[in-house]
DNA sequence: TATGAATGAGTGTTCATTCAT
DNA sequence: GATGAATGAACACTCATTCAT
């Protein structure tokens, strides 16, 4: 039986995914990749030059994605950063739910110490951070959002952002939330939204009110 | 020569925790691991009945101490919950910061699919999260704490407790915070207390003012 | 440099077969016949699906041809039953003598307790019995052989066709005689066919002789 | 637990007859043996100088008590060589079938090429063979015993002697014979007698008849 | 371009033995 | 004398890759 090349790469791309998430890339073989796929063993490193290759491919095309999903928000979003954060906030909930088992695999190897991971650190994580800063940079200055620590501030939003996608077995096992069904993203989403209103956007009512308390003086 | 069981099982143990954590689980040989502890490799199946036996020791023994940590706390803590939470934070924090290595191995290692990880969320995390949810109660019960959806909430509190454990490369290339001096600690205890503060300690002082306010009308 | 497939198999198989035969099938290494092969290790998993793959093809090829042999002689013997029983005899000590290294080793692993071995006793050996129990009981019925117990003379059959393959040492070292050279097949031929007409073959002169004495009574 | 050295020694001997029988020399590890022997695996070494030391030691004793039992019967046997030998099988169906899992051990280990065996058949088998030559001699010479080609008599009197207990589960799961309980060897014992009786022993009633007829003549 | 065959390095594990106690 | 710990060699097997076709 012969494939059409593209169907057979595609094919590839799919097993290594499902296999990877399920296993982790060192836990997986090419060779198990290659007969979940339906493909010949030699195909991996013919398309892809090899099992690193692969990886590459996989996490590059992730995070390419990924950034495409922010680089769009960013573009639309014309209106107020507030606005604009909320909807990064929920497009990037959105992309990762669609794509679980890739999100789940990379999150999880982006947590091991190699050059590849460095480069991602360096090439799409640094650029998540730059779009990020700016927003946040913009928000703050304009006084929609309250004064905190950016870095910090990322590295809560990035833990709460990931945190479903790379343990889903936590929540569905453990906490007994379901994380592979459209209706946790919405809770989801709404959860996250309401714990920004708290510790990230600056109450407008609270000010008002305190000023009219102060006015009361 | 030949060296005392419990120095070799010991560095054997550190040995697997450094590898396991830099390259992970299965990107980890017995040979480098014995190489790196100057030990046999037949030691790691002679103590630790394979490579499986040393994975299940190194995660029963962190989930075991992480417990411990826990339930310590529970038991000292006869205050409110609100100051026992507070103090079962800090000290899973300080517990984790010290066991650097070892938390982050376990905390990308749980976010596979097998047997293992099964075990582990039945075992431990359950047991985690009835201690959580208990405290949680308790202090909504006696309005120390805000109406939470606990679910929810423990999902938001674990990944911010673990975010920096398990991803501290990306604190320090990307967000460049260091995170494996003491002080990083502090820091993100005093952060994740703030944090807390606006999103589930119930603010007395609002309250009053809010009274005070009230009365003034 | 690259071998051909065919010869490369054919080489294990050969240095298998010596092996197994002198040092038996736990006692050989698969280094050792990869090495006597002038083949890679990885071959014999690669063709053969492991050490007890290797074992089952033997086995197998072993019995296959072993019960080819019977099947053409019972299909060419249209004959008498005792014609053919002769014959069937004399063309599985030409086999056995033929494949003598393949022999030893086959009847000898045949006597541990495995599963393979259950499977060649209810696949192989099963068959074989039929055969020689419809060839005997056809012989009995025609009153061209004694009335023997069928079970037992097997066993006595069995035991007589395969010693000589099974201990051809003993027969070379302790009885200084040679099972190698192929005057010993005929010899031992002719031996076992003497035996038989003693205790198999009915006695027609001696009924003749008898009756005649019986008329001259 | 302290064992006596004595009953150590004992159960290591019975739990390595009993896994030899089973899995072969070979494919017994003395882990194994040492286990099944609430022994230490050391012992085994201790005892028997090595996992081959236990091998010769079974070897040796299975077959000085072999040897003992025919010069027994020789010394007895004052009577005629017919009857010695008659009982010399006996004996030998009897000890083999006291020592079954010993003997099928042995007789399948025999068939191997080692050193080792080269030992036993020069030192037990050749003197086994001088008994059976000498014995059948004088019975030729009286004219009790026909004349038959001593060395494959022999050959073929081993095979029929050994074969029930080198291959037992053939006997039982393809012929349906039970060659465990008592009844067996009776049955076999007559069986061999009766094979003999055709083949070996010298028919005087046939003499005899012959005689008559010739007078009738 | 596509692929089955071939490969040597590497895997985790088990081995029989030795040694200090 | 008896034994648990320690050991390096060997085990069968799988790996990702390469190559000729």
């Amino acid at each position: 039986m012969r494939h059409t090349g593209a169907a057979t790469k595609e094919n590839i791309v799919d097993a290594a995914i499902f296999l990877f998430n399920t296993k982790g890339f060192a836990g997986t073989s090419i060779r198990e990749i290659a007969e979940k796929a339906n493909a010949n063993i030699a195909h991996i490193s013919y398309y892809f030059k090899g099992k690193n290759g692969l990886l590459e491919y996989l996490v590059s095309k992730f995070y390419e994605d990924y950034l495409c999903v922010i680089e769009q928000c960013l573009e639309q979003c014309l209106e107020s950063p507030k606005e604009c954060l909320k909807k990064v906030i929920k497009d990037i909930l959105y992309y990762q739910f669609n794509n679980q088992m890739l999100a789940r695999f990379v999150h999880r190897e982006v947590t091991l110490d190699s050059t590849l991971i460095r480069q991602v650190m360096t090439t799409y994580l640094a650029k998540e951070k730059y779009y990020f800063h700016k927003l946040l940079e913009h928000g703050i200055k304009a006084k929609e959002l309250k004064k905190v620590d950016i870095a910090h501030f990322l590295a809560y939003l990035k833990s709460i952002l990931n945190m479903p996608f790379l343990q889903p077995q936590y929540l569905y096992e453990v906490l007994h939330i379901n994380p592979y069904e459209e209706y946790f993203v919405k809770q989801y989403h709404q959860q996250i939204i309401s714990w920004l209103e708290q510790i990230l956007f600056a109450k407008k009512e609270e000010a008002i009110r305190l000023g009219a308390c102060h006015l009361l003086k």
